[in-house]
DNA sequence: TGAGTCACG
DNA sequence: ACGTACGTGACTCAA
């Protein structure tokens, strides 16, 4: 038996839209009202079995009921663009689904809807029509049945003709004439004033159409009849336009509107693109069909899996296949932990063709596997994996080295979408639609549950980790080269992962006695500090909870609160500032506050991460986490070692060459940023003040303010130097306010004074605003890509927040380009020139080195000289040097 | 585990 | 009328 399922498109995704929260996929678009309507129509499949399905959409502005009336569905609401971005991707999925859609110019989805139930009619065929308006209900039939949306789209309400009599004591037809009668605002449909559904039903009960009533207005009395008599054409005209279409000619046959169900990869890619993981399981869809569980026992069954074991060391056929001209491995080295320094090595993996190879480490030292120790180490063999980065610290600790550039899999996913947080393999891999893979939270559990499975189901992990690394290798390639990104990872971020790898490796050298005397002073210096706050608190509490020092500030002592977080008062040095000339203790909080960061952060938790053989510290540069392209550094992270305030600077101090007789050898960029943005900008005065160059916050000044150089005085060179900062950071008068201690309009004008001088910069923030608009997402002088889906929000603090990062990201991820390429540089200079010198530490905008006495000179000219000649720009770049016998004395 | 705070570029 | 400067990581407290 046939049945047909007719759906509103439009409609339906309104609701959709309206009804659900603001469910975002990790690029931050909304996917709200696909998930919706997807729930929806599922459910609907589910208990009406349709043989035939099509879902019809609303095309084009205008259709044939604005020639009647011009003014039909004015002043609606433009579509917000959270939902109308949801369009394209509905239409994939409804594609993915098998089921048929269909548009036409002119009509709106009622239209086709009704037509087609015309056909049914004739045909008695039996038609479930679902929409979320209930004009759809004139369409009711003996055949037809119509589906109203309730509580958003979670359930519908079915009307037969009965039931309309039931509920309404109409036909079908007259519904039409009801919407005559009564209007409709969300269509700007008129009807007649002061007629609402309860009126119109007692009229239509009357006189059962809108014509016959009209013909009987001496019926009616008072108000009404003079309504009803001064808007005859009003009702007539709504009953019109409120009739659903029913001939609209269809290039559609029943032929068309089959439905056989669906391809369960191809919904299954569809709904991984949305990452609606939930439905996703629900379904049991995956590439090969089955449940996940299913997928992942034929992920498995496609493999042969070598356990290698003491009693089982045969790796020939492996070694003969990666030794096969165009073989494709995957390499997969499982370690536990977070930092790479310290975390356990758990098994390596290989995988070549359908077989793959899995073992423990210390089996790579008996001389059966030596060929394959050998192939690892190997450096002219490219290695293709996940995350080779931590891998090779990894094997490096447990005497294993790991060599050849890298494909790596993560890296290459981070730099397709940096903002997408963690890279996982498993993510990577059913966005591509690989799935079968559990997460390494399934199959290890997370935090104190952690807990490694037997070995031999461990391994089976492993297996498919490397057999996925394996397929999805080739993919991410071509992707970086559909996104111009090829360059990007094989002339940079590939080979600069080894050289981080080394950094780490080699670490800095510490002086722990120099960190240890520090401490003890500092510990003296906060016992007390805090006996004078308790005394001048009256009372002793614990300084370090901001809540606690609330109540004693705010409540005990009455100051006057500023700001206010969501927890409580707000106690930030800004504030406490603020609040100084009110009460003496508050100098002593501020103070206690710089000694126990000092202390806690930086003395005690570098002393945690020396290690005991070296007496260095080996920090972790990770890759893959900042959106912009910068580094970031973990364990410790050596990028946030005081030196701004003298007591912090000293820090630095500790920080030593590894042998005796070398220095510290240290290169910053001068204003890096703002000599990018001079080249990418274009603008002249900018261009001419590094080309000159000039002070540049002092050049600002005299452009902004309009004086000479000696007229600038501290206060405005201060100023001149927020603003600079402020363009970086995509500049708002908020921000520039609240960091110069001036009012809004201060700052406004400031912010317009130097645009009207730095006409160029201007120029460059509108455009590249638009350019984000356009494309989506931004560039970095060397085609590194952020996605910027919030710039289309109709939300104003999240647009806002998506323009600042179009103009500061292209800043600040060119900038982190320029420093990685003379990284690159300067490691292949070191190498050529068979220096001893060596690279430790990168800042951003800092190149830190160890340098023995014979090569200072050499070092001294080199760094700066490759670090200014990384890039060639339209302004020259300059990189300041300087060396000593720590850190500290290289500044 | 999240919030608040603060260290850096 | 709204509320923000861009990018990170580590520590402490208090649920």
């Amino acid at each position: 038996m046939k049945k047909w399922m007719l759906i509103d498109g439009n409609s339906i995704t309104y609701r959709a839209f309206f009804a659900m929260p603001p469910l975002t996929n990790s690029s931050g678009m909304q996917t709200n009202a696909i998930y919706g309507f997807t729930t929806m129509l599922l459910k609907l499949l589910e208990e009406h079995k349709p043989t035939h399905i099509m879902v019809a959409f609303d095309a084009g502005k205008t259709n044939f009921r604005h020639e009647q009336f011009e003014e039909y569905k004015a002043g609606r609401q433009k579509t917000p663009p959270e939902l109308s971005q949801q369009f394209p991707l509905l239409k994939d999925l409804i594609s993915a689904f098998g089921i048929a859609q269909y548009e036409i110019a002119g009509y709106e989805a009622d239209d086709i809807i009704g037509t087609l139930t015309a056909k049914a009619d004739q045909q008695e065929i039996e038609t479930l029509v679902i929409s979320g308006d209930k004009d759809m209900l004139q369409l009711a039939s003996s055949n037809v049945t119509i589906a109203v949306t309730r509580k958003g789209v979670s359930e519908v309400e079915l009307y037969s003709p009965a039931t309309i009599e039931e509920k309404y004591g109409l036909t079908p037809q007259q519904i039409i004439d009801l919407k005559g009668l009564m209007g409709d605002t969300s269509d700007n449909i008129p009807g007649v004033p002061g007629v609402g559904e309860k009126t119109a039903l007692k009229l239509l009960h009357q006189f059962p159409s809108v014509e016959e009533v009209i013909a009987n207005l001496d019926a009616q009395k008072g108000k009404l009849k003079e309504n009803l008599t001064n808007h005859q054409q009003s009702a007539l005209m709504s009953k019109q336009l409120a009739t659903i279409f029913r001939e609209v000619p269809l290039e559609l046959t029943e032929e068309d509107i089959v439905y056989n169900g669906y391809e369960p990869a191809k919904l299954a890619e569809q709904l991984a693109k949305l990452e609606f993981k939930s439905l996703l399981e629900r379904l049991d869809v995956t590439a090969s069909s089955g449940s996940s569980e299913a997928d992942a026992k034929q992920a498995l069954s496609e493999l042969t899996i070598h356990h290698l074991s003491e009693q089982s060391l045969d790796i020939s056929k492996l070694m003969s296949a990666l030794a096969e001209e165009d073989a494709k491995h995957g390499l997969y080295i499982e370690a536990i932990g977070e930092n790479p320094h310290h975390a356990s090595l758990e098994g390596i993996a290989i995988a070549v063709g359908d077989q793959v190879y899995v073992m423990q480490h210390h089996l790579l030292d008996t001389e059966e596997l030596a060929p394959f120790k050998q192939w690892l180490a190997d450096e002219s063999i490219p290695k293709y994996g996940y995350d080779l980065h931590k891998a090779e610290l990894v094997l490096h600790w447990h005497g294993i080295k790991l060599g050849g550039s890298y494909f790596d899999v993560q890296l290459a996913a981070y730099l397709l979408d940096p903002t997408d947080g963690n890279q996982l393999l498993h993510t990577i891999a059913e966005r591509h639609s690989l799935y079968g893979l559990p997460s390494d939270d399934e199959v290890y559990g997370k935090g104190a549950k952690l807990k490694l499975p037997e070995q031999s189901k461990l391994f089976e992990h492993l297996a498919v980790k490397a057999n996925i690394v394996r397929q999805l290798a080739p993919k991410l390639d071509e992707e970086l080269e559909k996104t111009s990104m090829r360059s990007l990872y094989y002339d940079l971020e590939g080979p600069l992962s080894r050289i981080l790898a080394r950094m780490e490796q080699q670490g800095i050298k510490v002086e722990r006695a120099e960190l240890e005397q520090q401490g003890v002073e500092l510990e003296a210096a906060l016992k007390h500090i805090t006996s004078e706050i308790y005394e001048l608190a009256g009372t002793e509490f614990k300084i370090s909870s901001p809540k606690q020092l609330g109540e004693v500030l705010f409540e005990k002592l009455g100051l006057p609160a500023k700001k206010k977080t969501k927890t409580g008062y707000s106690t930030d040095a800004e504030v406490l500032e603020e609040l100084a000339p009110y009460h003496p203790i508050v100098p002593h909080i501020l103070n206690f506050r710089q000694l126990a960061k000092l202390q806690s952060t930086y003395i005690e938790g570098l002393l945690k991460e020396v290690r005991e053989e070296t007496g260095h510290i080996h920090t972790y540069y990770r890759q893959t986490i900042a959106a912009t392209g910068r580094l970031s550094s973990q364990f410790p992270n050596l990028q946030n070692i005081p030196i701004r305030l003298e007591e912090g600077r000293k820090i630095r101090k500790a920080f030593i060459p590894s042998e005796p007789g070398w220095s510290i050898l240290s290169a910053d960029y001068s204003q890096i940023e703002l000599r990018v943005l001079a080249h990418i900008s274009g603008d002249e005065r900018l261009k001419d003040a590094f080309i000159h160059n000039h002070d540049i916050h002092t050049k600002t000044a005299m452009d902004v303010f309009g004086v000479t150089a000696d007229q600038v005085d501290s206060n405005m060179r201060r100023s001149a130097k927020a603003v600079n900062f402020g363009i970086v950071y995509g500049i708002s008068d908020f921000g520039l306010s609240q960091n110069l201690g001036i009012t809004r309009k201060e700052a406004a004008q400031f912010i317009e004074q130097y645009f009207s001088v730095f006409q160029g910069v201007r120029k460059y923030m509108d455009d590249i605003i638009a350019e984000a608009k356009e494309k989506g997402y931004i560039v970095t002088l060397l085609d590194r890509r952020r996605y910027v889906p919030d710039i289309h929000s109709s939300n104003y603090n999240i647009r806002s927040f998506a323009e600042r990062i179009a103009m500061n990201t292209p800043i600040q991820g060119s900038a982190a380009d320029i420093i990685k390429l003379a990284m690159v540089r300067m490691n292949d200079e070191l190498q050529k020139r068979e220096l001893s010198s060596r690279m430790l530490l990168q800042v951003h905008d800092e190149l830190v080195f160890e340098v023995p006495p014979h090569e200072l000179e050499t070092m001294k000219q080199l760094v700066p000289q490759v670090m200014a000649e990384a890039i060639k720009l339209d302004v020259p770049l300059v990189a300041d040097v300087s060396y000593g016998d720590s850190w500290y004395e290289a500044k």
